[in-house]
DNA sequence: ACCTGAACACCGTTCAAGT
DNA sequence: ACCTGAACACCGTTCAAGT
């Protein structure tokens, strides 16, 4: 009772600090999150942030890592009964995992794109999907490359949205200029549907594509 | 000769200044564009860009429309002999070009990724594809969806490249943390070998997807 | 240890003024 | 028409000061 130095509690706390800065970033977008307003959210004043994290940009990389969190990797576990993996089936469900995560945030996901850098979350993502395909009877090689490109796919649907990406303006869409985009102002109305669609018809095409590269692998064609 | 009011040329064009903002951003990165800092380079005060754009805003998308426009689109030209058109082989060389003309100029992608928006070049490019794809024999929605996928996958690849995005720090990669991870710092040494493989095979396996498809579209299955 | 206000070196953009 | 300097309302970050 002898000493009444600072009794109370810290105000602020990392976890607080991610998770009103990720609300932030979700309602109002990434350029909507300064170090004022995010500070003005907590009740704060700006500089107090930096007694948490080392910059601004550190705490969006926390944002980033906590939807990466948030990506079911269970499919990636080995099959228990000791059965070949179905390394085919757990990136389907995988991708879908990863692209409804992003989906629910798509304001963070460029800086998600910058890549897994230090973040654990993101680590964790590239090596059990690299475990996986190696488990399966993928060359390193190629299970370097399939990471790679599911990355690609996954984040590109996430930030290289289709429909959103055409403005809903009928005078923009000149037949003289572009004769096949004629209806190009109705995809802002259907933008779930048309991405959607895209994504589920081009990763089908990507496995169906891999599963032909995984055989010829597994039998090469005998030479004539 | 009783008028010598304004006889000196403009200092500045719209094509000045996207070709100066351009080099700026190869150089430095998007982020060190600034009004001023671009001002300077082109020889001039801040204020004068706003002579020649709205915003700082609509100078960095004519600089991506500018990438765009070097994208080579005339593998969709219909083949003058009346044969069959080659819509695999013209999506691959499509998308290489895409590809090329973003690795070029990686800083600028992020706002490429946007969308086409209003940008010609950007609208041009979706035309193509979307008329190829129709004349070939996909049906509009399929079309309209090869178009989003394409780009996904091509964008991601240049927005989220997987070398780039592990950091060359061995002490990252605990093993105990990422058992699969333990080569993981050596990506940034072949980054370019990585990025263009991971490219390549998914590029191939995605046409191969698509053409199975195409197949099954044509020639529909018995049922059994 | 953790928060504050003041300060520094920047931003994008507007605007009245000059030619 | 096109460029300028001054000004406004912001930034991210540092730092000495308080508890």
């Amino acid at each position: 009772m002898w000493r009444m130095a600072r009794p109370r509690k810290p105000l602020l706390s990392r976890d607080r600090i991610v998770e009103v800065a990720g609300e932030l970033v979700d309602a109002e977008g990434l350029d909507a999150v300064s170090t004022r307003r995010l500070a003005a959210a907590l009740g704060v004043s700006g500089p107090s942030l930096y007694n948490h994290f080392r910059t601004k940009d550190a705490i969006l990389e926390a944002v980033a890592d906590a939807v990466s969190a948030r990506v079911d990797l269970s499919m990636f576990d080995e099959p228990a009964d000791g059965a070949a993996p179905d390394w085919r089936g757990a990136l389907h469900a995988w991708a879908h995992s990863y692209r409804d995560a992003l989906a629910d945030h798509p304001n963070i996901v460029p800086v998600l794109a910058r890549g897994p850098g230090r973040r654990p979350a993101g680590l964790r993502l590239a090596d059990a999907v690299f475990g996986a395909m190696t488990a399966a009877g993928w060359p390193p090689a190629h299970a370097t490359r399939i990471g790679a490109l599911m990355r690609y796919f996954i984040l590109g649907s996430a930030v290289a949205s289709f429909a959103r990406g055409f403005v809903d303006d009928e005078t923009v869409y000149d037949p003289a200029d572009y004769p096949h985009l004629g209806q190009a102002h109705l995809l802002a109305d259907r933008r779930h549907e048309v991405d959607e669609g895209a994504f589920e018809t081009g990763l089908t095409a990507l496995l169906d594509g891999l599963t032909l590269q995984y055989e010829t692998l597994n039998h090469p064609p005998p030479h004539p």
